[in-house]
DNA sequence: GCCAGGATGTTCT
DNA sequence: GAACATCCTGGCA
């Protein structure tokens, strides 16, 4: 039985904190269950990354909503991702999911892609939200309703690696990346690492 | 199997 | 007007 009360404490921790507590952790929406494997911490002190960087905007109005809500946002003109708000209320923090394995659901997950292997369905953060069905509509959905499930038991720590964030433009001027970026070693939904690629201007 | 490039809409300066 | 916390497809080895 997990108490929505110690999910709650967990997730008003400090980011770095919550981020591994969140690997092995289960969200289940629309029929769908995937078994968080890769995330990425977002904070708004000092991390340019963070869309709450340069303050509270109507889009990442959820961000600076209470621990334990649900943040979704658009991006690249046809992907949405989905974060795991943290921290203090008002402090802005989240936590990305990048991947996850499917669990269950998996018939549902595919959503009409039935060329991709079950374990590609929740590879990569947009994929993640089209598995579970999240979408724009979800930004500030509940996830202490059930929703999310810590890993019981955690995630063993040794099976934590960190590492430099992914796709993050600008990482810090002082030149100093942020290793925000938790995953679980030797599971096959995490991507290998792919430095940032070069978009040329349309 | 790996690498490279294009697509697509919203958001912010 | 420019950038974006990405994914998919095609081409080549």
């Amino acid at each position: 039985m997990t108490a929505p009360e110690g999910l709650a404490g967990v997730l008003g921790g400090p980011v770095l904190t919550v981020a591994p507590a969140l690997l092995g952790a289960r969200v289940t929406h629309a029929g769908v269950t995937v078994r968080l494997t890769e995330v990425e911490a977002y904070a708004a002190a000092g991390d340019p990354g963070s869309h709450a960087f340069r303050g509270r905007t109507a889009r990442n109005g959820a961000m600076f909503g209470p621990a334990g809500r649900l943040y979704v946002y658009f991006t690249y003109g046809m992907h949405f991702c989905a974060n795991v708000v943290t921290g203090a209320d008002g402090e802005a923090s989240a936590v990305l999911l990048r991947a996850g394995e499917v669990v269950a659901g998996g018939d549902t997950a595919r959503r009409g892609r039935d060329h991709l292997r079950e374990r590609d369905l929740a590879r990569g953060p947009a994929r993640l939200a089209v598995a579970l069905g999240l979408d724009r509509e979800h930004d500030g959905l509940d996830l202490l309703d059930g929703t999310l499930v810590l890993a019981q038991p955690p995630a063993d720590p040794a099976r934590v690696r960190t590492g430099p964030r992914v796709g993050v433009s600008g990482e810090g001027g002082d030149g100093s990346r942020f290793p925000w970026r938790f995953w679980l070693d030797g599971e096959p939904t995490v991507s290998p690492y792919r430095p940032a690629v070069r978009r040329r201007r349309g």
